[in-house]
DNA sequence: AGTAAACTGTACAGGTCTGTACAGTTAGCG
DNA sequence: CGCTAACTGTACAGACCTGTACAGTTTACT
């Protein structure tokens, strides 16, 4: 996503080192914390030498970043899958819950710990660029729900950008909830409540 | 609220330095994070000798257990000032909502970062006994609501579970959006529309 | 075959981390 | 006054942290 720029001529070969280092560090980031996880730990076992590291990022805070870029991005890709197998609006808003649920369950079998997002923004200091990452990334899911219900609601856009914080806070809420107790019951049941609560909203006046 | 046993003869003495201690810890931790803030740092913010940090505490990690611990402690005595000033239960679930935003006030001139004991969760690996802890902690926020719900619905008490239920993620959703941005308005709109929730339940079948 | 880029392995600098040791000092109590 | 317990200051062990240096090796493409 960054700099693809040299042609596709090195693209194939280039890309070994750097993607492994990120692949291990989403891995290590998420199950023990930014903080936590040190340079050493990530070049051991990406199983790559830490000039490497150096040589693809000028820093940790770099590796911190593109790690929030990737998960980002990660997530967008999970919900377009989901938003392809959708009908209207209302199965629409509904995928961005299902894109929770998706991460619940794939997380689950190596230790499910939340929105890796949020977990890494809980450990940054207040000014902290990633910090700005991840709430762009919250407002952007806000965003989704509320484009969809702006098409589900259009006489109504004032109730549907209400909903969409409604529906942005369950979703955000029950993930926590979720994150705590290491299974995704909790964002099952947050799905139940947007369902009912899109349906009020479609019945209403 | 650990040790007291030894009476009150001594319980003048041994408070300082256990409780400055504390207090810095508190600052530091919610500010910076569990694992970024260092125990050379603690000790001299709160200018103790760092013999006195390990005569009462054993390790970095029951300092860290006892700021949950405190932080629990805190929002307990909030909410109960809250609530003496409630009448009725719809008031005293609205409580919980203005608990959080006083949360979100008093911290805005340090730094206002969302939930600290969410934050703290989200730096512990899975296992953590803290982790337990918060969990611990956001199940009697829902329990409270659910015991006020259970007054306000009281023909109706499935009903009422699911709502407390509802109402909690609203909560911690609107904490975590909250605490991305740096101030409490999503915590304001999260209390209007858990207000408008519970007129509706009022007003429904 | 030759060139350029990516990659490796290791060693190291300089700092910070948690936790301990130990001798000395302060403060409340009978 | 004298006892006891809390507290202080400093030094240190041993590990780990981020980031750099540098010489050598692999890989891909011409």
């Amino acid at each position: 996503m960054s700099e693809m720029g040299t042609g596709s001529a090195t693209a194939g070969r280039r890309r070994p080192a750097r993607e492994r280092l990120l692949v291990t560090a989403a891995r290590r980031f998420y199950a023990d914390g930014v903080t936590a996880t040190g340079i050493d730990t990530i070049v051991a076992e990406a199983g790559v030498a830490k000039t490497s590291l150096y040589n693809n990022f000028h820093s940790k805070a770099e590796l911190v970043r593109a790690y929030l870029d990737a998960r980002h991005e990660e997530w967008l890709a999970t919900y377009r899958t989901r938003l392809e197998e959708t009908v209207g609006p209302r199965e629409a808003v509904l995928a961005v819950f299902d894109t929770y649920a998706d991460h619940a369950e794939a997380a689950q079998a190596t230790g499910f710990r939340g929105c890796g997002l949020l977990n890494a923004a809980a450990e940054l200091p207040v000014g902290d660029i990633g910090r700005d990452v991840v709430r762009r990334h919250k407002e952007t899911v806000e965003e989704l729900i509320g484009c969809h219900l702006g098409q589900l609601l259009p006489s109504r856009p004032g109730e549907a950008g209400v909903l969409a914080e409604h529906l942005s806070f369950l979703l955000e809420g029950a993930m926590a909830r979720a994150g705590l107790e290491g299974d995704g019951s909790r964002l099952a049941r947050a799905r139940t409540l947007a369902a009912a609560l899109l349906d009020e909203a479609m019945a209403g006046s």
